[in-house]
RNA sequence: GGAGAGGUGGCAGAGUGGCCGAAUGCACUGGUCUUGAAAACCAGCGUGGGGAAACUCACCGGGGGUUCGAAUCCCCCCCUCUCCGCCA
């Protein structure tokens, strides 16, 4: 959500802005709601002022007034219930075209859609083989690391079992992603994979409705999680911290769930796009300050960098064009790693995203810093970033690592985890 | 799942229809005193909305209701604690 008096003052930097991120806004109706919105409230805040000073005489009225002060009471009463009523839809649909409004993007993110983020940087070289790369699906068949039938049969398409070694590499990725994130002062977290609706909302995520990615429990008003960034968001929902001790820097380890929705005309073999994964997500909270949010932009990209590069997988960074990004963030790079059986030859597909939503998420979720320094609070800054997602990583993985003879060589990053630096085709 | 007790400012905790945005204590900030510190004393000390400002309004877990008037009464929901049951 931007603030609505940051709209206000600068209603052609937002407008300018929806246009970028091809979003179709009404600003000129929100200016005039703002509008209509205060001047109810001031002359409901009149009204009241009358209703409290008209309560406050009753008690000492004298027996002949007090009908008529109950009288003016009755009618103010109803006064206030017409004001609310009033102010109620001018807010409502306030707040219907507030939300449409995207987050606002950092200056040196580039324009355009899908095809126009630019290469920030590559790491490593598309891996050469002297044979015949397989692709994921056939690697794990072959080695037997993960059964799709059992998965549809038990849970439907898109859901699968790892097996055997493909368990051990879970864990694997898992615990090398945690120590690496806990060495740079992250806290570590395994969150509810379940939350409320409200705790969605505050995210940025729509828990029901026909576009939805996101599972819902009959009954209920929980939602199975899509990310470890709800319930890391939803953490501290409506606390004021103080901004000595930020920026908060937290890891979570969780399943994300998400439906997928029509998500099945792009290419999407195997694991790469499924209903149900693992991963460990970052998520930090800084104080206000665009440059200080940017620094540990800065920081999750570098960790994210590292954990690909000690996984020895060629990747390379994508900062997101404008019209690419999700409404809350500001700005997002991602990382792409080589998938060498993926596309026709291999193609680079995204492992991590790694977005700053400035405080556009607090507003939501309520969560503000407090500083001696300054009179009042402000909404911190949120950021995520994955750590590691792990069908993804395992895909990357698997594909770049493989060898002529069908097995796959861990890194050694993995060995010690893993404990061994094959997973060799069975006898 | 059953029975009971609760949810009030940063924390603790009073308040059961008007004098309550809320006593008191602790914490915190400033001041007096002191060589300095502590103690003592004095003062200040929640968040948000509207307004250029004066000022004003809202907020006592959340949402509805009763009333001229609600932290206080009624209904629904959420959460916490205790006991019982069940259970990895």
């Amino acid at each position: 959500m931007l603030d609505l008096q940051y709209i206000c003052d600068n209603p052609e930097l937002v407008e300018e802005n929806c246009k970028n991120r091809g979003v179709k806004c009404n600003i000129p109706r929100i200016l005039e709601l703002r509008t209509q919105r205060s001047s109810l409230i001031t002359a409901g805040d009149e009204i009241r002022r009358q209703q409290k000073e008209t309560a406050a005489k009753i008690p000492k009225a004298t027996a002949e007034e007090r009908p008529t002060f109950i009288e003016q009471g009755k009618q103010l009463k109803v006064e206030v219930a017409e004001n609310e009523a009033a102010l109620k839809e001018v807010e409502t649909e306030l707040h219907a075209e507030q939300s449409i409004l995207p987050n606002m993007t950092h200056p040196e993110a580039p324009l355009g859609g899908e095809e126009d983020g630019s290469v920030l940087r590559k790491w490593g070289e598309p891996t050469q083989f002297d044979f015949t790369p397989k692709d994921h699906v056939e690697l794990m068949a072959d080695l037997d690391l993960v059964d799709f039938e059992a998965g549809a049969k038990v849970a439907g398409s898109g859901f699968y079992f790892l097996k055997n070694e493909a368990v051990l590499l879970e864990m694997a990725l898992v615990q090398f992603a945690i120590e690496k994130v806990r060495g740079e002062g992250f806290t570590l977290y395994t969150t509810p994979d379940l939350a409320r609706q409200d705790v969605l909302q505050g995210t940025g995520y729509q828990p029901r409705g026909p576009e939805t990615q996101i599972y819902s429990i009959e009954n209920t008003d929980l939602s199975l999680i899509a990310t470890a960034e709800i319930p890391l968001g939803g953490m501290l929902r409506d606390q004021i911290l103080d901004e000595a001790e930020l920026p908060l820097k937290a890891a979570g380890i969780s399943h994300c769930f998400r439906t997928e929705a029509g998500g099945h005309g792009k290419a999407s073999k195997g694991i790469y796009r499924v209903h149900q994964f693992t991963k460990v997500e970052m998520f930090c909270f800084t104080a206000a300050d665009f440059a200080k949010s940017d620094e540990v932009h800065q920081l999750i990209v570098r960790i994210e960098e590292e954990i690909f590069q000690a996984l020895e997988i060629p990747y390379q960074v994508i900062d997101t064009a404008a019209g690419d990004l999700g409404g809350p963030a500001y700005r997002k790079f991602d990382l792409e790693a080589w998938m060498p059986g993926r596309g026709d030859g291999g193609t680079y597909g995204e492992v991590t995203s790694a977005s700053n939503c400035t405080d556009f998420q607090a507003r939501r979720l309520g969560i503000r810093s407090k500083s001696p320094e300054r009179k009042g609070t402000q909404f911190v800054h949120t950021l995520n970033g994955t750590a590691i997602a792990v069908t993804r990583a395992m895909i990357a993985l698997i594909e770049n690592h493989q060898q002529a003879d069908g097995s796959i060589r861990i890194p050694e990053a993995l060995q010690k985890w893993l404990g061994t630096d094959c997973i060799c085709a069975k006898k």
